[in-house]
RNA sequence: UGGGGCGUGGCCAAGCGGUAAGGCGCGGGACUUUGGCUCCCGUAUUCGGAGGUUCGAAUCCUCCCGCCCCAACCA
């Protein structure tokens, strides 16, 4: 509080702090407009998240405003069904935009700018093939040579770019470049390419063009057209500004918008490019974008991940300008810390074994009572029958167990949660072995589940009686990849996690048969879950979200 | 290689000349009808390296090293 009216920008990133002076200095009369510009030709995804949540967030913050502006100046890769899905997840994530835009929007004002830079000389058609512009460009250590087209006159050029939109060139013939330096050491200053004729039907002008802009020369009069003031982008960006700078400069633009670079995320264990997303999807490695082991939005939606985790994530990487690599147990527990507090308790089996009670009464049912959510008594309680036969979680058990189990085992008495506690007396096997039955004897006197001696127990078991219980489908995911950087040291394929998806036939407790698709539930001991949409009147079908930290497991792993 | 950027603990990340925040992870403990949650405690004598300036440097200067981006009519 104190601190900061005395050091305003204290712990802020590097881009608020630039705001922050920014408005302290009274630049853009201290507006602060920002704009989220993908590019609808795939889903979004976590690494998007992270723009989201800054781009809308600064504005958020400083009483700005915010654009959503589809950066649509490619026909030949971009679709409506990705505008739509772009907006399903940016409201989903929580945010709303204050103005929708396309760069296809401002196709007619773009065409003028072009115009005028030929006016001014700061532009030419020129006639060299994709190839001869290519191998003019020069290398890293070499200057670039000029187009023989460089000298054409302005009126010439004009006559020319005017026949490029009438279409009456073939795609690639001809294209508008800026005039800047062909020697330049930046190479994106080498006289960029700046309008190219393609004829695409586009997915909003349709056929109304043949020629489009590069995003080189579209993005800078978009955001100077929308009066951004903090144009964020990726650090790949960097060493376009120039060019960003000099068309702002040399265009009669509304506004001048500063560009900002930031790291991208990436996160371990995941693949983030399009074109590999693209391809998880098209060799159906995954089944389609929504699926839930894609970092996609839409993934993670379905997942059972929660807007609130995704942004408390992001929020927490911070925005920085160096390279990172998240682990991405920084994003379970995101998910874990919001999912713990809103998801009501149930229990369900995944792996059952069968348990019968030797002393309990045949044809008995009890019903417990138990808390929705321990930490929330507000949440309520439900009804959860109790009966002579049962089932506990398999690995609940263990005939020979090492010291440091705690769980049930032969002579060993446990509680079973909300119930009595109960004691293995015998183990049956079939012939190869197997175990298939465990005959136990419960303590009626410790009804509820707890002992009035002040009896303790080491372990409590989730269960559910068999009569009762109801059959489910559960998902369980494991990440995508084995690999913490899929693709490094080979093709990103040959990482993939053969074992990412496990699909078992659980035993669930009644109160369970309610659910309905997007439910979100912690199943005790195991994990959040959630009800998947593919669900029917028949079958209930649960993702796994992500799992209950376990420190057993992570000690028996180790072990 | 020319240009642009970046290097703070295992992973993120503050710090902006006054003597290394915080989070995740990890280790230990308390509590516990979830081996969950919560709560404590611990986890960089050191900031890519070497010099220099200074009473004092992660912060300033010099040199060096490493990593990333740019040579699409992609974004």
């Amino acid at each position: 509080m104190d601190d900061t009216t005395t050091e305003p920008t204290a712990g802020l990133d590097f881009i608020r702090t630039i705001i922050t002076e920014d408005r302290v200095s009274g630049k853009h009369e201290g507006r602060v407009a920002t704009r989220f510009p993908p590019e609808p030709n795939g889903y979004l995804h976590i690494g998007h998240a992270k723009s989201i949540c800054l781009n809308f967030g600064v504005a958020r913050e400083f009483g700005g405003t915010c654009n959503l502006r589809f950066d649509d100046t490619n026909p030949a890769r971009e679709e409506t069904e990705f505008v739509e899905a772009i907006k399903d997840d940016v409201r989903w994530l929580g945010f709303d935009w204050d103005n929708l835009h396309f760069a296809s929007d401002y196709f007619e004002q773009l065409y003028a700018y072009g115009v005028q830079l030929i006016r001014d000389g700061c532009a030419y058609v020129d006639s060299l093939t994709a190839d001869e512009i290519r191998s003019s460009r020069g290398t890293l250590t070499e200057p670039g040579r000029e187009s023989p087209h460089r000298g054409r006159g302005v009126d010439e050029n004009l006559e020319m770019f005017r026949r490029m939109r009438a279409g009456e060139f073939e795609d690639g013939a001809h294209v508008l470049r800026a005039r800047i330096d062909m020697a330049s050491p930046n190479i994106n200053l080498r006289d960029p390419v700046l309008y190219r004729i393609r004829r695409a039907h586009h997915h909003r002008t349709a056929d109304a063009w043949c020629i489009y802009p590069l995003y080189d020369f579209a993005h800078p009069p978009s955001d100077a057209l929308e009066h951004i003031t903090h144009s964020l982008c990726t650090l790949e960006f960097e060493a376009h500004r120039p060019l960003y700078d000099w068309l702002v400069n040399n265009l009669t633009v509304p506004a001048r918008p500063r560009q900002i670079e930031f790291a991208r995320l990436n996160l371990t264990y995941t693949v983030m490019s399009k074109r590999r997303l693209l391809e998880l999807v098209q060799e159906r490695h995954v089944n389609g974008w929504d699926d839930p082991r894609m970092p996609t939005i839409v993934g993670m939606r379905r997942r059972g991940y929660t807007p609130e985790a995704v942004r408390n994530f992001c929020d927490r990487i911070g925005v920085a300008k160096r390279e990172n690599m998240v682990d991405v147990a920084h994003l379970e527990h995101a998910v874990r810390e919001d999912l713990n507090k809103r998801s009501p308790r149930i229990m369900g089996v995944v792996d059952p074994l069968r348990v019968v009670l030797d002393n309990y009464p045949e044809d008995l049912t009890e019903t417990f009572e138990i808390a929705n959510n321990p930490e929330f008594p507000s949440t309520g309680t439900r009804r959860v029958p109790f009966a002579r036969e049962l089932f506990i979680e398999r690995e609940d058990f263990m005939e020979d167990p090492p010291k440091k189990f705690f769980r049930l085992a032969p002579g060993r008495e446990v509680r079973l949660r909300g119930a009595y506690f109960v004691t293995c007396v015998s183990v049956v096997k079939d012939a190869r072995g197997a175990i298939t039955e465990l005959r136990c004897t419960y303590d009626p006197a410790t009804r509820g589940g707890d002992a009035a001696d002040g009896r303790k127990v080491k372990a409590t078991l989730h269960w559910v009686a068999v009569k009762t219980s109801i059959e489910a489908e559960i998902r369980l995911y494991d990440r995508l990849f084995t690999a913490e950087t899929p693709g490094a040291e080979h093709d990103y394929r040959e990482d993939l996690n053969t074992d990412s998806l496990q699909v078992r036939m659980a035993r669930l407790e009644p109160s369970a048969a309610a659910a309905a698709p997007g439910d979100r539930f912690q199943f005790e001991r195991l994990g959040y879950f959630c009800v998947d949409p593919d669900s029917t009147d028949r079958r209930l079908v649960f993702n796994r979200t992500v799992t209950l930290k376990d420190s057993w497991a992570r000690f028996s792993a180790g072990a």
